[in-house]
DNA sequence: TGTCTATTTGGCAAAATAGACAAATAGCTT
DNA sequence: AAGCTATTTGTCTATTTTGCCAAATAGACA
């Protein structure tokens, strides 16, 4: 793979890697609801605040969220709305995957 | 966050993870053109060719390729294209960013 | 200023991932 | 069977990621 082609794909991954974690995944829906604070996702998440905005600040620095700040907390939200649609072809994915399992234990 | 959504969110970074990799993207990109052996692939990455091939099983485990058999090679193909879908999300998401930085850099 | 709440960051250990080489496997072809 | 090509798998090392605790930082408010 030539160099320019691996840089760019190397960009995508990231972003895409961003998204590679069952607790930012279920983040990045939760603010399909609406900007959320740390501390509600905290709540949510049930890890480690510090954890939680280990993960919130990943996303932040994807591109894929923004933050700003409303006294003492940070509000996340939704910066690329457009990766809500990667659940779709997720769980075609996932659809397929199951019809191919039972397949399986038929034949 | 409960079990039963956990196991959900699990499955679904499963898929995601995946496909965040430089040369799996690439790969993915690739079959978008038609099947291909293991080989061809090979040829395009550059990368030796047990790595190679571990990157097409990861994305046949993952359920985004399928792969059979031809002679003595194995050929891939694109078992859910809708992934190619996440190209166009990713692309907003890098030119958003590339806007951002050179916000950054004029302020 | 001191204190309280919210968030981030440093540092560490455990786990997961990536990539290479060598060896094993599978299917031609002679 | 022997030799050849294509692919996969075992194993190892290096790197990255994850998650927690503790400490640092930032803002609100008495």
């Amino acid at each position: 793979m030539e160099p320019q082609w691996k840089d760019l794909y190397e960009d995508r991954a990231r972003v895409i890697k961003a998204m590679g974690h069952a607790t930012r995944l279920f983040m990045v829906h939760e603010l399909e609801k609406g900007e959320q604070c740390v501390c509600d996702m905290q709540a949510k998440v049930g890890a480690d605040i510090s954890t939680v905005s280990r993960h919130l600040g990943i996303l932040r620095e994807a591109g894929i969220v923004t933050s700003r700040k409303q006294g003492n907390q940070v509000i996340y939200s939704l910066q690329c709305p457009c990766v809500l649609n990667f659940f779709n072809c997720v769980e075609t994915v996932l659809q397929k995957n199951r019809q191919h399992t039972i397949h399986e234990l038929r034949s």
